[in-house]
DNA sequence: CACCAGGCCGTGC
DNA sequence: GCACGGCATGGT
């Protein structure tokens, strides 16, 4: 298992592209961002912060994998899982054109909105739309590029994206609330949002692959069963049950 | 043709 | 408070 195609396009993030020649790129930071291998990410600050590479994961994986059998199973077939530390904006708006969505479309949305909104930082390549450059779009434009009836909630996300700032001093129930205080944001993408955009690491996004996962390995357990690690331990959850076609 | 995808909204009870 | 239908789009 590649561990960069789970961790950079397995569904965290849509920033990533996989070229031709096997390597990974993604317009970030006003800036084309190539790599290949995990140690791409050691030498660029900015890259060091977003893999986050300077935390501990291995403590974790050792208490994750001794939970049970299917967990340990996940730890050993996605061995260097991790949460990036994505821009909380970015996030926001992939996530919301997450629901009732697939990965792979998610994704041409996400490049569809960098090319038509945002700006280009390298010949051919467009970084992804800031607040201020999207506001130009409208809800038939949206609905042109094929985002469907998730048009609205964008344009509610870009008139509230100023909630964004006061996110990082709120307690966890507290911001998810204001959050969700956008249309087209309901407790599951305010939960991605806060742990892909802001690194929450208390979050445990309930999406449908999880939900057959709870039902069929997990029935009648609580999320606190996963604690301290309950992002990590629904991040290995994910890739498995993907993994497992369940 | 049906059903599904990193769900949420609006309505009715 | 909870259940349920509707929703755009493209893939299988």
């Amino acid at each position: 298992m590649d561990a960069l195609e789970e961790i950079l396009t397995g569904g965290q993030s849509f920033s990533w592209t996989k070229a031709e020649d096997g390597s990974y790129f993604a317009v970030l930071n006003e800036k084309v961002y190539r790599v290949r291998r995990e140690e791409d990410f050691l030498s660029d600050p900015f890259l060091r912060n977003y893999y986050d590479v300077d935390t501990d994961y291995e403590k974790a994986r050792i208490e994750i994998a001794s939970k049970d059998d299917l967990l340990k199973e996940a730890v050993e077939k996605f061995p260097s899982l991790r949460i990036l530390r994505q821009d909380p904006w970015i996030s926001t708006i992939s996530f919301i054109l997450s629901q009732n969505n697939n990965i792979k479309r998610i994704k041409q949305l996400y490049d569809r909105l960098s090319q038509v909104y945002g700006h280009e930082v390298e010949k051919g390549y467009y970084s992804f739309p800031t607040p201020e450059e999207l506001s130009r779009t409208s809800i038939q434009e949206l609905r042109d590029l094929r985002v469907g009836f998730r048009d609205r909630f964008i344009m509610d996300a870009i008139e509230k994206h100023e909630i964004l700032k006061r996110v990082p001093e709120l307690e966890y129930s507290e911001a998810e609330e204001l959050l969700m205080s956008i249309t087209g944001i309901g407790k599951k993408v305010a939960s991605c949002i806060l742990l892909f955009g802001f690194h929450r690491m208390e979050a445990f996004p309930v999406d449908v692959w999880i939900r057959k996962v709870l039902n069929t390995y997990y029935p009648g357990k609580e999320i606190s069963y996963f604690e301290p690690h309950p992002a990590l331990c629904q991040q290995y959850l994910f890739s498995m049950a993907r993994y497992i076609k369940l």
